[in-house]
DNA sequence: CCTACCGATCGGTAGG
DNA sequence: CCTACCGATCGGTAGG
């Protein structure tokens, strides 16, 4: 097929290629998941089938089910890639011996920091509805990292480090809405870089927009 | 059926009741567009089917096509509902006789007002992907939109009164984020109004959370 | 002449 | 990975 794309055994953070395999050449989990959270980010989880994958990888539709045992298994597996990077920035915030405002700042830069490494992740993440099981799943462990944001705006408040008017919970809300807007947008061939992107984030969230003459 | 829903001749906004109408009394345009978009924010609009949407009305199938031509005009209305609403506030705030900070402010809490009075129909519009005529069309005025927002952002830029060290559209991207991002977790039941949440945007975006000591 | 539907069925496609 | 299928459902339309 044209659409054939290229084959990798690379891990999705870039790690070391996959050591030389037996066995028919082809693709390998990895790759299958990456070009099906391709394919769900482009149509909707919902309006993907396997058909449209099968396609897009240039093999049948049900040599799928050698890698995978259904649609479902692939979206379990994407977003648990976008939820242990975030939470694993969550606790290493956590466990910081800083302020907590200061804690805050860096967990922004870090969930940006995992956003862009794993875009694709991250954005079928963030547009998941709760319609079945897998879904469910996915909502509450976002709704933990919520929680963990919460609990530190509410930390870096009581320390009178950040504004009190604005409940911990909408605070965090805000925050991490424009943290997250930034999948509906960015595009990795953009100009922009990961610190770019963060700094103008913090500036916007800590110091705000106005100047102050 | 027991999951007929009440049926009210209101227009969105809240307007003045229909005069009465002759004929079968039931569901006229505005209460099926109103559970149709009911339907398509639950399970997404592909994955939502005309099925879905006749069981709720409670009515068969068929019934839907004398409201409409089908499921791809409810989209459109639905996106048309958002997209007037928002471009209102823009043409609104783009006439106002004040500095390009103060109509951009306006047009922050205007559209946050927007956001709450239409907010099924406004997320419908903040998940279109674009992969119909109908979807890419919404796409193009959200756009437009944008491209005014961003023109606020450089005019308060050159006028002095924001930062410049963040690129009018990224500043235009990250604040409309985060008024957007509110449709991910508010609800009608809430206890916050709608200027409450305005104030927080603004007093993010604008100040930041931040406390200057 | 209008509004608001019903019961049945079309050709085609979904995930497995 | 492929071929050959399944039970179920898709959006849409016919006449009344």
């Amino acid at each position: 097929m044209s659409e054939q794309v290229t084959v990798t055994a690379d891990s999705p953070g870039g790690g070391d290629p996959a050591p030389r395999r037996r066995g028919r050449p082809g693709y390998d989990l990895e790759a299958v998941l990456r070009v099906a959270v391709e394919v769900f980010n482009e149509r909707g989880y919902d309006g993907a089938s396997m058909e449209d994958l099968s396609r897009r990888l240039g093999i049948a539709k049900s040599g799928i089910y050698h890698h995978v045992s259904g649609k479902e298994e692939l979206l379990r597996m994407a977003l648990d890639r976008a939820l242990d990077g975030l939470w694993e920035a969550g606790e290493r915030a956590r466990a910081m011996e800083e302020p907590a405002v200061v804690r805050l700042e860096t967990l922004v830069r870090d969930a940006v920091a995992v956003l862009l490494e794993r875009l694709p992740y991250v954005t079928l993440l963030l547009r998941v509805r709760g319609n079945t099981e897998v879904e469910r799943a996915a909502l509450a462990r976002r709704r933990a990292f919520d929680a963990l944001v919460a609990s530190l705006v509410e930390e870096a408040e009581q320390d009178g480090d950040i504004r009190t008017d604005i409940s911990p919970r909408l605070t965090a809300r805000l925050l991490f809405g424009m943290v997250n807007s930034i999948v509906e947008w960015y595009r990795p061939t953009s100009a922009t870089s990961a610190a770019t992107l963060a700094d103008a984030v913090c500036a916007i969230a800590f110091d705000g927009l106005r100047v102050r003459r």
